[in-house]
DNA sequence: ATGAAAGCGCTAACAC
DNA sequence: GTGTTAGCGCTTTCAT
């Protein structure tokens, strides 16, 4: 009836004449065996190309070691490098990772955290967290969560996010430096809270800083598309601003895409700046400013966060937050003199 | 002990009156149950929100419900959107989706494979296959797997590639019309058979044709770096050609770099063209010729194909090897007058 | 230090 | 149609 007949722990036990329990230590590495006997059962494992069945140890044991990475689009080039960054750690601690594309869609996600939490996923990492929130920390009550990049409302949440707010703030003060004064905001969806700490930033940086400069706003999404639309709707009213900030690089792109549509010169008509510094933005082609966020310490905060609250099951006192310094990477789309490649602000 | 004390089939069976066979063929749509029988059993399921446990079903009975896709790395934007294919056709008939990172490293495709195995997984999709293909294919002799994008040497594995012998030669052509005679070819490592084909077919288009033109090959990867390095090997040497073919879109947005970094104009000083059409390949920014895959159908008949040979354990007379048509766009890097997006010829 | 035995939650014969 | 029962492969008390 079964599958995959491969070596089983009894067979083993039989091989080196000892009981299944005894394997079970030694394979688990459980200290109150003997080392002669020890050896004798690894020389028979290593023989027999035993290897123990994660299923059954899933079942028995109540633990999968596995979590999942909930991500709104895996093809916004965010994500993977924060699931590279995220596999690595895992892996590390002998966690197997799966992601799963939410789109934005609380359904979809509630579809994703059922099949998960059938699976006996041990914990999950939302890095995509919107109209979704209950969808993921309600049903699964259990299942340990750790928000990344975007902050979820729930008060005893464990999230680790970025410092969105200082990094509006870094660019807005630069563009005033720049000289631009009228700087528009290309925002993401109002449930991304990422989205609305970088708007707050710029205002901040825009409007509240030594000197002192205009800030307009057009809604979007996080797609080069809105950023384009931006743009349009922007030159269409006559009132283009001086610098356009994208809620992240994507949009940023886009806008860089209509302007030069529709003939601007970048940066010395229009500057442009966003975030998140993609591996693109480094381009020669592109060269745009961008806020980077640490992603690497970002991904393995939250697995070891997450596998903390996995081994320890007792609700810990305080949930984990961090935010995370970011950097502003100062490029050709705002400063015509920064050099070329990279220039680190 | 157990950790998620939650709703047994036993519950179940108690609650309605039945026992746990009835309730487990209720759940699974199995016939042979009263109506009212039934209908009973999905009242109290409902009311006590009863799911099935996947671990104890995947180790009763042999299927996990879950598959596997392998990319050598996930932030290569041509994986991601395979991915989202991938995931979306599995979804829809009931899997769950592993995505792992090989690196192009036989050893880390080696321990995947092996811990993939461990948790049960039904098949593997392989995206990268390259020197790892004994990992893949040999351990878990029994676990199904579908190449596709790059085709494998074993000769009875299935596989779902792109025809980039043609694409390749579409390319050669295109240039040839377009007034180029001297070709660049920045090429993938050898045990990439994608790019092995595309080079072929490049050279057919360049030097088989009704007009003939020079090849000229520099070895690399998949990467930027490899373009930029081989643009400036050209300049270095004084043999620049008069186009250059990235084996991939990110070696030709590299090979561009480089061109505008020597001071280059393109496509009037070099033309430039890759493979795979990278969303970012139609931006206005970029506009690079590319040739396109179509990677949905690529995803969704690997995954029918997979299933399929899931369900069905005997090993089928032929293996699936199918080979999808490419389609070339011709955009601003090779032809000054296209269309600013998108002109598909 | 080692073994025996009771499950983990479910499916699949096989009986009725 | 429905119930009984024997596992799937392992971990984990509890004895010894």
């Amino acid at each position: 009836v079964s599958r995959q007949r491969g070596v089983r722990i009894e067979d083993v036990a039989r091989e080196a004449g000892v009981s299944v329990a005894t394997v079970s230590r030694v394979v688990r590495d459980h200290s109150d065996v003997r080392d002669e006997t020890r050896e004798r059962v690894q020389e028979v494992v290593r023989r027999l190309g035993y290897r123990p069945s994660a299923l059954a140890r899933a079942l028995v044991s109540g633990r999968s070691r596995m979590i999942a990475l909930l991500v709104s689009d895996i093809a916004n080039p965010f994500y993977p490098q924060l699931a590279k960054a995220v596999e690595r750690q895992a892996l590390q601690a002998g966690y197997g990772l799966v992601i799963c594309n939410t789109e934005e869609d609380a359904e979809v996600t509630r579809r994703h955290v059922e099949r998960l939490h059938d699976q006996g996923i041990d914990g999950i990492i939302h890095a995509s967290v919107g109209l979704d929130e209950q969808a993921v920390l309600g049903p699964g009550g259990a299942t340990p969560v750790v928000f990344v990049n975007r902050r979820p409302s729930a008060p005893r949440a464990n999230y680790i996010v970025s410092d969105n707010r200082a990094g509006g703030e870094a660019i807005g003060r630069h563009l005033l430096e720049m000289g631009r004064t009228t700087v528009g905001f290309v925002a993401g969806p109002s449930f991304a809270r990422n989205g609305l700490e970088r708007l707050e930033g710029l205002r901040l940086g825009v409007t509240e800083g030594p000197r002192r400069g205009e800030l307009l706003v057009k809604g979007g999404d996080f797609s080069r598309e809105s950023g384009q639309a931006a743009v349009r709707e922007w030159v269409a009213a006559g009132e283009l601003p001086a610098a356009i900030v994208g809620v992240n690089d994507s949009v940023a792109i886009g806008v860089m895409e209509a302007l030069i549509e529709t003939g601007r010169v970048i940066p010395q008509d229009v500057a442009v700046a966003g975030f998140d510094d993609i591996y693109l933005a480094s381009s020669g082609l592109i060269g745009l400013t961008s806020v980077a966020q640490d992603i690497d310490r970002m991904g393995a905060r939250a697995v070891r966060a997450l596998l903390r609250s996995i081994s320890d099951p007792t609700p810990p006192l305080r949930a984990v937050r961090e935010i995370l310094p970011t950097r502003l990477i100062v490029r050709h789309s705002t400063n015509p003199t920064a050099l070329q490649a990279d220039a680190v602000a």
